[in-house]
DNA sequence: CGACTTCTTGAAGAAGGTCAACATTTGTGG
DNA sequence: CCACAAATGTTGACCTTCTTCAAGAAGTCG
């Protein structure tokens, strides 16, 4: 579609949506531009710094958000403290429960993060009228269930160093600067955090991540920053 | 609802729907009496055995079910053959992958079932055409998602002792012969089953659960029924 | 009853966790 | 802009948990 006539087809929508992000996404793409007025009209966009909670664990949140950009985590804590990263979900991904008041897990800015805001009883109702939007979000969802499996797998059968493959394999896919065979990202979360989505701890993150170094798998600058130089053998580290 | 009642409404259903345990499950309690009779027209039942499988990682299937009984456990492998179960799903949850034709899992019959099997082409269309069918599909996606996640926590964080309490707990719940108090059941899954779905060895799961039933947590009888006397205790072990 | 599978138990070993020290980065106020 | 403090990350030594390997016990099925 060339750019004048994506304009003409844009023309009734709100301002503010026109360069968003999540304009296409699972939620936005699927309304009318009449019903993407009336949301815009009741959202609120928010600018998240990294580690602010979107979401607490255990509360009743009336609001469903969307990002526009960044990482968000999710998590889920034990009593005693014992913490699991259990999702992580990028622009342009709904963030909420539908159906269900209270959260039984906690969703936070990993990285500094905009988000889209919006009330829980006007977009229920939307659901509800809007077969399209409700087939979009059980698309996400059963992606979403693909991902919580195939990461089953990972915390179950997998070794500590196949882990932190897969993790710098999945996050390195769904950063952008990548060629054919090398990629080059940040990575979105700290140490602790990487432990608590692998189900280890700092140190054994640590290790495993100077040890794919050592071995030329990785090349670690600055701690946060990855250079991959070669994908297909990070992936036959998968396992 | 008394019977009477019960009888006349359902007057205009098929046969086999009217003791089938799936009537009033995810997907046929969604439907008209219409949509019921041609999805019935185009159903086979079929007997499953232990170990049977019903549907294969990476094949393409062009059939969904219902489980009528039994259980039915979901499973991952890996090319080397390390495996892991990412889901058990019980009477009368529907089976399949909406939207994709692959799939990334296998399902088995992890106990004798009885399954309603029906075609993909044929559902997916109803699905499209029935939202509230959609809407009931989406909340089992949303169901098996927070399943999932609450299980990655315990694959991640939870000691052998732990996952092991958690899994009798987790059967124990879904099985029917409880009491306010305690609990007896015969066991799905075989030991080698429940190591795939811990995340354990078989040894190791043997281990746990005669220490268990040292300290008077569980009986085992015959190593397949057990007996949980009070679940207040197994559930505190569960952390 | 005997062959097979499944389950239990023991001894030894390895993977990952814990504790502690140190290095590096980041942030803050002088 | 530097100095210092705080947070984050790395490394080493030791220890616990779980796995591996091996043998034996208990069910299950012909």
């Amino acid at each position: 579609m060339d750019v004048a006539r994506s304009e003409i087809l844009e023309a009734g929508i709100p301002l503010a949506c026109h360069s968003c992000q999540a304009r296409h996404g699972v939620v936005c793409g699927a309304l009318s531009s009449r019903q993407l007025k009336e949301l815009n009209r009741h959202s609120l966009r928010r600018k998240m710094e990294a580690g602010c909670e979107i979401i607490a664990q255990g509360s009743e949140s009336s609001f469903y958000s969307n990002i526009m950009s960044g990482v968000v985590k999710l998590c889920k804590m034990m009593p005693d403290g014992r913490q699991q990263i259990v999702g992580l979900q990028f622009a342009p991904d709904f963030v909420g429960r539908p159906f269900v008041r209270e959260s039984t897990l906690s969703a936070e800015a990993a990285t500094d993060a905009e988000i889209c805001v919006f009330p829980r009883n006007l977009f229920d109702r939307m659901i509800s009228e809007t077969p399209e939007l409700q087939r979009s979000l059980h698309d996400q969802a059963l992606k979403e269930l693909d991902a919580a499996r195939e990461w089953m797998l990972t915390l179950g059968r997998r070794t500590a160093e196949e882990k932190v493959a897969s993790l710098l394999y999945l996050i390195a896919t769904h950063a952008e600067p990548q060629t054919a065979t090398s990629a080059a990202f940040d990575l979105p979360l700290s140490r602790a955090e990487i432990a608590d989505f692998l189900g280890l701890t700092i140190e054994t993150v640590s290790r495993q991540m100077t040890r794919l170094r050592k071995r030329g798998i990785i090349l670690i600058e600055n701690s946060r920053h990855i250079i991959v130089p070669d994908m297909d053998e990070l992936e036959r580290i998968t396992a």
